[in-house]
DNA sequence: AGATACACTGTAATAGTATAACATTGCAAG
DNA sequence: CTTGCAATGTTATACTATTACAGTGTATCT
């Protein structure tokens, strides 16, 4: 997480906080330039298409569906047909760059890319807006869970739907 | 869990261990017991299709799509169509008796339907074998997570991949 | 520079998952 | 026994995702 600013910035600060006001713009663009990094030191090309879903992905904290991603693509004037969506969003998976929601089947950018880490997603079902929470704690106790039955965990989906604080407060 | 046995059975004294060897045919029997128990408690009704798209979950310790299950079903004279498979496993799902799984798209028996739970499911990569775990504490890490930016969680989704012992031992 | 190899992109076709809308049947309460 | 409602059947369609193959560009080796 260690990045400097002039000014302060809730969305690095904090970064779990898709839900609080902040400044989106830096948010965003700090992500963007962490992928860049981190495909230059893997050896990876972060190509026109893959930088602009990850860009497209970025706007908001909410995910996408890969047709959606894909209509934007064509108006753009990349391709317009579903492996074009599809192989730039499984690239960014790979690289951890955003991640899959399967529960909206959509995609979300990652907003801390490079932290090793299996998500959890809090989506809010009012706004739709998703957050990633710290998934340290959960995961562990998931692989307690498995590690009782002998089962070995080596991935996983941790997704929880409900209400995000404003939309609580809006009487949703 | 409290139901009686003249003799020993694995299967329901533990019934997160869908990948030991076990009395399966009681361990369906009873849980399609419990459902009927449930229902009839409930005043909603079981009925033929219902019954028997659980009775289909109930054969294996593994998810089936809904085409699947379609299939069965139409083999066996029931209507053909996609919604007649979706509308009794949306049934099976609000009565909890079953579970969707989100990353295979794909549907499972609930083993214990009746105890208030939030699914975990542990899912084999190799053998496809699913298991539903003690949910209790990752739950509990995920109300934590979403309480600490005000995140009410009203329902999750909690799926782990990886090896279940058997196929490590086989060493898949 | 030219040849080669490979990764990336484009496109067409198709497979798989899910729902909307409406007609029909059959049980259940009055 | 009829009225109402839940459940089922059926048609059509929407949405999500992959396979397969063709073309293009980029990096590397000589």
């Amino acid at each position: 997480m260690a990045h400097l600013h002039e000014t302060a910035c809730p969305g690095c600060e904090s970064p779990d906080l898709a839900f609080a006001r902040h400044d989106h713009a830096h948010c965003a663009s700090d992500a963007l330039t962490r992928a860049e990094a981190l495909a230059a030191a893997r050896g990876v090309r972060l190509t026109p298409v893959r930088r602009r879903v990850l860009e497209i992905l970025l706007e908001e904290h909410r995910a996408l569906g890969a047709y959606d991603v894909l209509n934007r693509l064509a108006a753009e004037g990349f391709g317009n047909q579903p492996p074009v969506a599809y192989r730039a969003l499984d690239f960014l998976e790979e690289q951890g760059f955003a991640h899959r929601v399967r529960r909206l089947n959509a995609f979300a950018a990652c907003m801390h890319p490079g932290e090793a880490h299996s998500p959890a997603f809090l989506i809010c079902r009012a706004c739709d807006k998703l957050s990633e929470a710290p998934a340290a704690p959960i995961r562990a106790a998931l692989e307690a869970a498995g590690a009782e039955i002998g089962f070995t965990v080596e991935g996983s989906s941790v997704e929880a739907l409900g209400l995000c604080p404003d939309c609580r407060g809006a009487g949703k």
